[in-house]
Parts: structure tokens; C-alpha cells; sequence
RNA sequence: GGCCCUAUCGUCUAGCGGCCUAGGAUGUCACCCUUUCAAGGUGAAGACACGGGUUCGAACCCCGUUAGGGCUACCA
């Protein structure tokens, strides 16, 4: 098999709306988003809202947001439209019961009356869940209602059950014999026992039909070329291809894609179960909280792109025009991934280093005026060097450089203004010294300041470890900052002389201080 | 429990029967640079899950075991 396709690529990213986009759905969504620029097809957004439980109004823009972000513009669906639509499953419930009675007609489906025989609701967590199963096999019980009764009913018996008012399910009439061979992209050949299938339900009580028909529908309807979706998908395919083959519709290319893994590899990533680092913090799961994490597009893009697919040639780090002229079905791995987190890490810093200072200032910007801080562009730019290097998120720039953006000073205690191998007296007395010099400079530069300070080392017998470090803690208040003498400099000579006076009166007073005993 | 999928350094991966004494990246560690933190440079440790076949030859093909993941809903 080649993955030249051989119609017109249309492929759709079709997610529940049922709050903000989930990082595998985005992955997904990219590999599809990725196959279609790669043949000049379309990439479709379609909202499989056919959940009325699970129903968020505010989860379809919120989705759409995540998706703009990353850049991944869909041609056709909700807000752009296309000559497919509408793009919404409940807006296109007629249509799926048109077809759910066409197969009922056709004898390929049938009315299931006995509602009461309904599976108490399944457990949502996964251990549960299973545990239920486990529990029910070890007692023997059926695990579900199989065979359901109606399958066999006569059309009159229909028809009275109908008259009297009662409410049905539709089912479809799988093969209860033989086995069911479907073709993966990506796995090949995969066959199933069909005594082991059951007659899935298509149209719920409430008229609104389940996931299964739906796609099937609709993907026929929009004449999709390639259904790439995640390999949790692959045991209702046999259900799937029965239900094309029932239609009697050609079926597109089915590709069930690998999923992303928890980062220590145990279970699906999911919201409900973080995941957490090695130093314990939440990694988020959510497109959104990349977004307010400070991650850029770009990186995320490329780091997603390279779980399940690789750009070949030993390359890491590419643009997304890049991917789309060399992506195709054949390098998709077949085994799920851990999430490597700390390789987002990587990239965002990567991508934040060569980024072009006025591009960097414009993205920080919002990161500090979300932060509570005003901002001069003409200063952010003259702190973006100092923070280039040093920052992985666009967030980090809180913790680094905040304080330069801040009215009030929040000033070092004693303790961290001593630094390694110093006391109080000589710490104070290297702050003295260097307020002498630093008061007479007339040129307050960078450069000018490192040639008056720095003989003061050996005067003192310092390292530039010892003295720089207490005035970076005297100006910034911090242990960890941007350069010194830097910051200095854009801090000016009067706002760094009056931080370096209050230190050395933080010193004199802990000096005085009886030595706790 | 049943069914399905998967299995190369901690992690993401290259490899598609001889180019493999298994390559890259990340992470880790060491050293260099150094004004803290980074960045950068150099280097090190680190994997074909196991057992059978097939073959002149197997990380690559087949079978089994084990392990992991998924599904088993009037959720997608």
C-alpha cells in the first residue's frame, strides 16, 4: 500500500465538544490537518455533539480557539461553512434517522423496544470499570443485553409495540456468524470473530443517533477520504465496516493513529488522572493551559509532530511547512507514546532563543500585562536580551525579570544578601565600597560598570562571584536573575544606588542584632 | 473475564534480513566557559522484553510467553 491516495483528500477532525481541547486531540487533529496540506486536500472540523449528557455551550469555542492557535485553520466547518454541511451533528438529526430507518427497512437494523433492559450506567473511571467487568464474567452474568430480544420480531409485532407508544432504541443487525476483515493503514489486515460483536445501538431513545452511525453517515455524506483517528477507535471497526458495507457506500481509508501515553507510560493521558512530572507539578493536559502556560505554537506543533512521526533525516526541530512537504501514513509508528514532556520543554526554549527579539517582546508583553504589570515596549525591549537565554516559557519571565517591571521592591533579606564564604561585616563593607564608586560614575553603561567595579574584587579580596552576587541580590531582591551589571544599567543609577543603600541598612541592622542563640 | 492492538537507551525515536561493535534527540552525569540562573562547548553512562523457530545470516519474518495500552455505554 502507498498512501498516494487515489480520490481527493478530504479528511475531518470530528471531537465532542465537551470542554477545551485535549492535547492527544490535537495531535490528532494536526496528523490530519498535516495529510491534508500535504495532497492539496481539505482538512474538515465537524462537532460530534450527539451527547446531550454531556452537552457544554461553551466547550465549541473554547475548541475552536485551540485549534486557531495552533494554526491548524479547518476549510470547511463550523464558522467557515462548506458545501457540506451543516457541520454540527445535532443540526443533522433528520438526516441520521433517515438512514437509521432506511437500514430498519432494509433489514439491516432493528427496533428495540425493551428499554427497561437498559445496562445500569458503566463506571467512568477505567479501574471500576474494569473491575465491574471482572466482577460480572467471575458470576457468569452476560455482560450486556446479548442477543437483544426484538431482533426477530415480526413487522406486525413492531408495528402494535410501535402503536402502543412504546419507545426503542435502533440496533443494528450485525453478523452473528463468520468473521469480520478490515483493512487499518497502519496495522494492515485485523480480523474479528463476529460472535464476539453485538448489535450496537445507532439511534438512541432520543432520536439522536450514537457515534457510530453518525460517522459513518456523515463521513459518506462528505465524502471523507481518510478516517485518522485514535487506535482506541480500532474495536468498533468491524461495527464500522459493517455498517459501510451495509449502506453499501465505498468505504474511505481508515488509519487508527497511535495515542499518547501518560509520561511514565501507564494508562491514556487524561485530564481526570494528571499526569505529574519528577518534581511532582501537574502537567497539563489541556490545550489551554499551554496557552496560559506560555508555550508558543510553533514548538508545540513541532513536538507533537514528532510523537508517532518523524521528520527523518535525524532532524528534531522543523517548521510546520516543513512537516507538511514530507508527511505520510507510512512513518507512523504503530506502538502508543509517553508523553515527553520535557522535550516541549526543550523546543520552547529552542524556539524562544532564535526567535527575533521584537517578536519575543511582542509575545511577553501580554504574558506581563496578565501578570498586573505595565509596559513600556521600548524598556520590554531592552530586558528581551537578558531573558532570551534564560527563559523556557514565555511565563518564566515572571519569576526572572518581574521585578523590573514592578513599582514597589520587595528587598533581600540579610541572609541571602551574604553570599558563599562571607559574614555580614564584609558584605556590607563590599555594599559600602561599591556604593562610593557607583554614586561618583557619570557613565552608568553596562560596560562601564563592569570596568569600575570589577577592581574592587581583588581590593576586597572577592571572587565576581562573591561581589557580583551581593549586588544582584541588593538590586533585584533575587538569588536568581538576569546579569548584573545588565540590569543595573536599565534600572538606572539612581533607582540601583537607593537599592544598594537599603541593603547595606538591611545588613547594619542585622549586624546590631543580638546573634540568636 | 472476553476481544483487539503494541513491544529498540529513563523518554521520543532511526532501523523495514547482511551497511548494527544499533544512529539521533531529550533527560541524567562529568568537565570547560562563567556574574547567579541559563545558554553554549566537550565528553560519559544508557536499549533490541523473554523463549522457541525460519534463514548461510534476525532488532527486523513466524509462533509462544510476559508486559503495556485500548475496547467491552442509549460517551465519544
Amino acid at each position: 500500500m502507498t498512501d498516494r491516495p487515489s480520490r481527493p483528500v478530504r479528511v475531518r477532525f470530528a471531537p465532542s465538544p465537551t470542554g477545551s481541547l485535549h492535547i492527544g486531540g490535537l495531535r490528532t487533529a494536526l496528523f490530519n490537518y498535516l495529510y491534508a496540506r500535504r495532497h492539496g486536500g481539505s482538512f474538515i472540523l465537524r462537532i460530534e455533539d450527539t451527547d446531550q449528557k454531556r452537552f457544554d455551550p461553551t466547550a465549541l469555542q473554547t475548541l475552536m480557539e485551540a485549534l486557531q492557535w495552533a494554526g491548524l485553520q479547518w476549510d470547511e466547518g463550523p464558522e467557515v461553512g462548506g458545501p457540506y454541511g451543516p457541520y454540527v451533528q445535532s443540526e443533522r438529526l433528520a438526516i441520521y434517522q433517515q438512514w437509521a430507518n432506511w437500514l430498519v427497512e432494509n433489514g439491516k437494523a432493528y427496533k428495540d423496544f425493551n428499554a427497561n433492559t437498559r445496562p445500569a450506567d458503566v463506571p467512568f473511571d477505567k479501574e471500576a470499570r474494569k473491575q465491574a467487568y471482572r466482577e460480572k464474567a467471575a458470576r457468569n452474568e452476560p455482560l450486556t443485553i446479548t442477543p437483544p430480544s426484538c431482533r426477530d420480531l415480526t413487522p406486525d409485532e413492531v408495528a402494535e409495540r410501535e402503536a402502543r407508544g412504546e419507545s426503542y432504541v435502533i440496533r443494528f443487525k450485525m453478523p452473528q456468524s463468520g468473521e469480520t476483515i478490515v483493512q487499518d493503514y497502519i496495522r494492515g489486515e485485523v480480523r474479528f470473530d463476529n460472535q464476539t460483536q453485538q448489535d450496537a445501538i445507532l439511534l438512541k431513545e432520543d432520536g439522536y443517533p450514537t457515534y457510530h452511525l453518525a460517522h459513518v453517515v456523515d463521513d459518506y455524506l462528505m465524502q471523507i477520504s481518510h478516517v485518522m483517528r485514535a487506535n482506541e477507535w480500532l474495536p468498533s471497526y468491524p461495527l464500522h465496516a459493517q455498517l459501510w458495507w451495509a449502506f453499501g457506500w465505498e468505504m474511505p481509508i481508515y488509519v487508527h493513529l497511535p495515542v499518547m501515553l501518560n509520561p511514565n507510560g501507564k494508562g491514556k493521558i487524561s485530564k481526570r488522572n494528571p499526569p505529574k512530572d519528577k518534581f511532582g507539578n501537574i502537567i497539563p493536559v489541556m490545550v489551554h493551559d499551554y496557552i496560559a502556560a506560555g508555550y508558543l505554537p510553533e514548538a508545540m506543533v513541532n513536538f507533537l509532530t514528532n510523537i508517532g512521526w518523524n521528520f527523518g533525516d535525524e532532524r528534531e526541530k522543523f517548521t510546520q511547512a516543513e512537516a507538511i512537504e514530507r508527511f505520510d501514513l507510512d512513518r507512523i509508528n504503530e506502538a502508543n507514546s509517553a508523553y515527553p514532556v520535557e522535550k516541549l520543554q526543550w523546543l520552547n526554549g529552542e524556539y524562544i532563543r532564535e526567535m527575533e527579539p521584537l517578536e519575543l517582546a511582542k509575545r511577553l508583553k501580554p504574558v506581563l500585562e496578565k501578570a498586573g504589570y505595565e509596559v513600556n515596549a521600548d524598556f520590554l525591549l531592552k530586558v528581551v536580551p537578558l531573558v532570551q537565554t534564560r527563559i523556557k516559557s514565555l511565563n518564566d519571565i515572571i519569576p526572572m525579570a518581574g521585578f523590573l517591571f514592578r513599582e514597589e521592591f520587595i528587598p533581600a533579606t540579610a541572609d541571602l544578601l551574604i553570599q558563599k564564604k562571607m559574614d555580614a561585616a564584609q558584605t556590607a563593607m563590599a555594599l559600602q565600597r561599591s556604593l562610593e564608586i557607583l554614586s561618583a560614575l557619570k557613565d552608568f553603561s553596562t560596560a562601564a560598570l563592569q570596568e569600575a567595579i570589577q577592581p574592587l574584587t581583588e581590593s576586597l579580596g572577592l571572587t565576581n562571584s562573591q561581589l557580583f552576587g551581593v549586588l544582584r541580590v541588593a538590586v533585584t531582591g533575587q538569588t536568581i536573575s538576569t546579569p548584573t551589571f545588565e540590569t543595573m544599567d536599565i534600572l538606572g543609577q539612581a533607582v540601583s544606588i537607593a537599592r544598594l543603600k537599603q541593603a547595606l541598612e538591611t545588613l547594619r541592622s542585622s549586624l546590631e542584632k543580638p546573634i540568636p542563640a
